[in-house]
Parts: structure tokens; sequence; C-alpha cells
DNA sequence: ACGACAAGCGGACCTGGGTCCGGTTAGATT
DNA sequence: AATCTAACCGGACCCAGGTCCGCTTGTCGT
């Protein structure tokens, strides 16, 4: 009923680099046309400019598409939809942020004993998320696509990795499916925002959490 | 931006009972002129009927509407939303479930030590969740709203008491998000039809992380 | 019975996401 | 430079959820 659309491109973000998420996704980047990729790099912009201006939840995709002067067609077929508009959006924090316990230095980046990185990733995921929360919303709006994002994909990677190097024991994926769980985003948007729990527990709560585990 | 909307009221279901999730919210129940009481009746009759002819997902509330012969605004004061809706389609099948572990038999109801009920709550969920699948997706089609719900509060209640009662330390009510973040319709649903991992193995992951608490 | 009024009703209408398809154009090939 | 074609473009169009408001009707007090 679905038709799969051909494979949203996401190339060149307007800072020069791959956008794509790198690694998990057996990488395709089918290099649009030169115009493409100039509309694609000024629908960003205007995207940006104003989710920026009036907050990403009052901003339609017409309204977008006017604002970089094409029609709406043609955003749909570079993102596919809202939501790959919204991902494309949160790309480049996400890269930056993958980086950061990629290889970026201890206690998030490699050098630190596993579980410390563990406590730091969860951390860090929250306050990230925080820091970005209208965009993380808004892309999430959709459930069932959430763990199918290259982003997830790629943090449950990197919990399993960090879960294996901690030789913990047990089912390492449904442990890390777990851990995630703690950090999706609108949980925690729940908890902060509406049950009025603070940063720092919510975070206790996490190490608490990993502890459980690597303990 | 977005009215609280008049209290959706939620009255006595088709069974003659009360509808609502019962304890957790302070109880309204604002007795329903005797049409709309019927009205109502007729829509949930109607819903269940076209769900199960053709799948929740392929009827639009318009269907609902015209099939139980009343104009599309009844059903969106009735109800609210979609979701709405929908919540009270799947209030019959969570309050048998509720029952069944507030007063059923052990292990599942009181009488089994904490740790024991806690482990047969979370397979019951798993199960429970698989049996109305598509209810239960459906129904959780908006993020946001799946923790304010009723029954939501009620399975953080319930899981906190237990999780008392088996003297775990640590943050209770944290603790209990967490556990209840495993049990995610949605990932449950993504480890059992994309994943392709099995429900014994998912049930088993559960009594695992329960038993990294209780243990 | 009857009158008043809150509650309910319906369906036209609005909005915004997503699709379609005839016309256009980048850019590779010769 | 001429040509060919796959990719691209635009904006009219469709659909379904949600809102609005003037009219109707159940209910309750007298």
């Amino acid at each position: 009923m679905i038709e799969p659309l051909p494979p949203s491109p996401m190339s060149q973000d307007n800072l020069g680099g791959r956008a794509d998420l790198a690694l998990m996704p057996s990488g395709e980047a089918p290099r649009l046309r030169a115009d493409a990729a100039r509309n694609r790099t000024r629908l960003l912009e205007v995207a940006a400019r104003l989710a920026a201006e009036r907050g990403i939840a009052n901003v339609t995709m017409e309204d977008i598409a006017c604002g970089a002067g094409v029609g709406k067609g043609t955003v749909f077929r570079r993102f596919g939809d809202r939501t790959g508009l919204l991902v494309e959006l949160l790309s480049h924090h996400e890269q930056q942020f993958q980086s950061s316990f990629l290889s970026g230095p201890p206690p998030l980046g490699p050098g630190a004993p596993p579980a410390q990185r563990l406590r730091a990733f969860g951390c860090t995921v929250i306050r990230h998320e925080r820091a970005h929360r209208d965009f993380y919303l808004a892309a999430h709006a959709e459930p069932g696509r959430r763990r199918t994002s290259p982003a997830y994909q790629f943090r449950l990677a990197h919990v399993g990795m960090l879960l294996r190097e901690a030789r913990v024991d047990g089912d390492i994926e449904l442990i890390a499916h777990a851990l995630l769980g703690y950090l999706e985003t609108v949980l925690i948007d729940d908890l902060l925002t509406h049950r009025g729990i603070s940063v720092e527990r919510v975070e206790a709560g996490w190490c608490d959490l990993v502890d459980r585990f690597t303990g």
C-alpha cells in the first residue's frame, strides 16, 4: 500500500559535508542534478530560518516550498514527507553528536572504560535532545519510523558495543533497546516538562540504570 | 494554542459498565443526555465493526459517523479526536487486562511475590498488545499523549507498587518508567515484526530486565 | 403541561500533508 | 552544436482530520 519511494538522496548539506548519517545504512548517495541540489540546500535553509523565527510546529510544507520559491511537489520529491525533511534538518546536529562519542575526548569518546562511556553517553543524549527539543519532538511525531532511522540504528550499535566491551552478559541487543527506551525523546521530555523532574535526577536515573547492567 | 477541550465524557460502555479507566484520573463522568449516549454507543459499535472488517487503519472518521447515521461533528464532539475514539475502543480490553492483574489469580494478580508478579505483568502486556496490535499501534500514533493516558498512569502506578513491595531501592518512579519503556507498544512491535525476534526472546529479555532490579 | 436553556446535532468549510502528470531542463553523448 | 533522455519542476488536486455555527431537542423546574 505504501511504496518504498525512490531512496531519499540526502547528500551534501549546507556546510559542504555529507549529510547522511554514515556507516549504518548501506550508503547510497545518488548525486543530484545541479538545480536539484541547489533547491535542496535552499529548502533546508528556509526551513531552518522559518523554524527559528516561529517554531517548527508553525511551519507548513507549503511555507517552506514557497519561501524557497519552488513548488510543493519539489519538496516532497526531495524529502519524501515532512518527517524526512525534519530528519535532514536534524542531521547536522546528529552528526556533530555522533562524532563526539565516536572520536571525541573521553569520557564520551574512546579512552574511558565502557561503563563510564555509557553513563556519559546517556547524559549527553539527555542534554542534547533537550537543547533541540522542538526539532526532536517534531521529527518523532511518527512513532513507527523512529527506530528504523539511521540515527537510532547508530545509537543502538554504539550502546551494544559498549555493553559488550563492558563484558555485560545477557541478550545485548535487547538490553541496548531497553536502555535506549529510557532515552526516548518523548519520555525524557515528559519527565522533564510535564512531571517536573529535574535534569539531574533524570541523569542520575540513567546512571543507576546503566550500573544495574555494568555493575 | 491548543485548548484543553471540554473534558471528554467517556462513561457507560456498550456493556453497561463504566468505561473510563477508573482510579487514576480524578473521575469525571458528566452523564450524557440520552440521545448522546445512544449515539456514543452506536459510534463505538460501528467503529468496532468497520475495524474488524477492514482494519482500523482503513476506517475514516467520516465512515464511522455516517455508518452510525450521525454527522462528523458529533463524533468529534464526543471523542475529541481520532486518538480519543481509539482509546475508548481499547478501553474494554484495557479494563479486562487491568482487572486481571489487580484482582485476578497469581502470579499476575495478588498473592505471588512481587518479583514474580512483575515478570508475569510484562509477559502479559507483551502478549496482550500483540493480540490487539493494530488497535494499540493506531491509538499510539500520537506519541506525546501516550504517557498522559489513564492506561499508562495505571501501569506506572502498578509497576511502582510492585517495585516498592519488592524492596527495590533507587528512584522507583524512574525505574518504573524505564521498565515501561521496554514494554512500549511500538518497540515491541518493532522487535517482533521488523527485527524478527521471537516472543519468547522478548519475554526473556523482560524477565532479565526485571531481575536486574529485583535480583 | 409547558417554557427555558444547556446540550447535542449536522454538514459545510478549512487546513495541511501528500499525489499526479504534462511540460521543462541539465548534462551526457556524438 | 544538436540531440536525447532521465531527472526535475510546479501547482492543481485529493483526502482525511478537525472546526464552526445556526438549528434542534432532551431535561428539568414550576
